[in-house]
DNA sequence: TCACGTCCCAACCAAACGTTTGGAGATTCG
DNA sequence: CGAATCTCCAAACGTTTGGTTGGGACGTGA
């Protein structure tokens, strides 16, 4: 059996995304990586350095490509409804994306910000400028700002629909997020 | 010197909530809130059981007054903006909170939810609706956690806005908050 | 074929962890 | 007072942690 470096470090990866997602970085240990991964956790120090290096590596990993293609089509409120849909599915289709954002925050004093993610943030604020063009730069980013943290914070602050939606479901809150951004763009944009 | 055992819990619930806040319940250890409380960890267990029965007794100190005494004064959306305003505040005076149940949702898999929690929630929903009467309680639930998410992610996701915003500070952030929150009041509001 | 470097694993290490214990002062009640 | 009880602490317990090591299996170039 040949060796398959980029494959162990890609297990490594991909299972340090999963149990990170799930416990955090202070609440996954090494083992569970290694064990998750089925790789010795020898090889996580040779190839990452150690735990904190590695979890760095899994937060670019995984969250670099955060607003990557989600392309707006059309223009106004609606364009911006379907742009916050697609992040909403995003989030959906992989459910990790969400709580390693919240754990990056959390754990980490500083953001681990990579030069990728903060220009893929001004290429969002600036084609949401375009959709809505009536507004200064600094408004569209607040703008973005709450429509990001609206479509988050519903995967990473479960506790608080539990709470104040206990029958909610998933879809039903999807579709009251999305009003509420084309909400956000109908007022943000002249009359 | 006399024994104040109120005082020693006490002493214990602060730090608790003051560490736990800082690094959550994986991050923080025994000895930390030992140390910061002044107090010897074996009074912690005399007094709480263990480590995970004390963080849902620090999360329900801190946590059960998340929504109380934030009355509406007024009506209609400039009502929903105050008192999105005194949340903002809430947090603003108490850092400790919106983490605290940041790592609530993140760390517990089913939120500990507390009576005391619910029925405060139940009753910002109502008064909520008594503000914007023509919305069905469904929607109001919808909005109020709109608001609530809105407002806490601006302290839970520092690392969004330091990445969307990078050049905002805190006051520019609340008045755009209480802006998007007025204006989802508005369209919440039959015309 | 042999020697050298790479990849991988089991076993290991010291430190930190959550939790318990033994006993020293303070309080209470007879 | 004296014995029982309570509050508190220092030290210790066994386990788990992040990180390392020694050696065996494999690939490569001569």
């Amino acid at each position: 059996m040949p060796w398959d470096t980029a494959r162990t470090r890609r297990l490594l990866l991909e299972a340090g995304g999963r149990r990170f997602a799930a416990t955090g970085f202070a609440g996954t240990s090494v083992a569970d990586i290694s064990r998750d991964a089925a790789v010795n956790k020898e090889r996580l120090y040779a190839y990452f350095g150690n735990k904190r290096q590695f979890f760095d590596q899994v937060l670019a990993h995984r969250l670099d490509g955060l607003l990557d293609g989600l392309d707006v089509t059309g223009t106004g409120p609606d364009a911006v409804r379907d742009w916050t849909g697609r992040l909403w599915d995003r989030y959906a289709a992989d459910r990790d994306m969400a709580r390693l954002l919240a754990w990056e925050s959390l754990e980490l004093t500083g953001p681990a910000v990579t030069v990728h993610r903060l220009s893929a943030c001004a290429g969002a604020a600036r084609v949401l400028r375009e959709v809505l063009p009536a507004r200064d730069e600094a408004a569209a980013r607040q703008l973005l700002l709450s429509l990001v943290v609206l479509v988050t914070g519903a995967w990473t602050l479960p506790g608080l629909g539990a709470l104040i939606t206990p029958d909610g479901d998933a879809a039903t809150r999807r579709s009251a997020v999305l009003e509420h951004a084309e909400a956000l763009a109908r007022a943000a944009q002249p009359d």
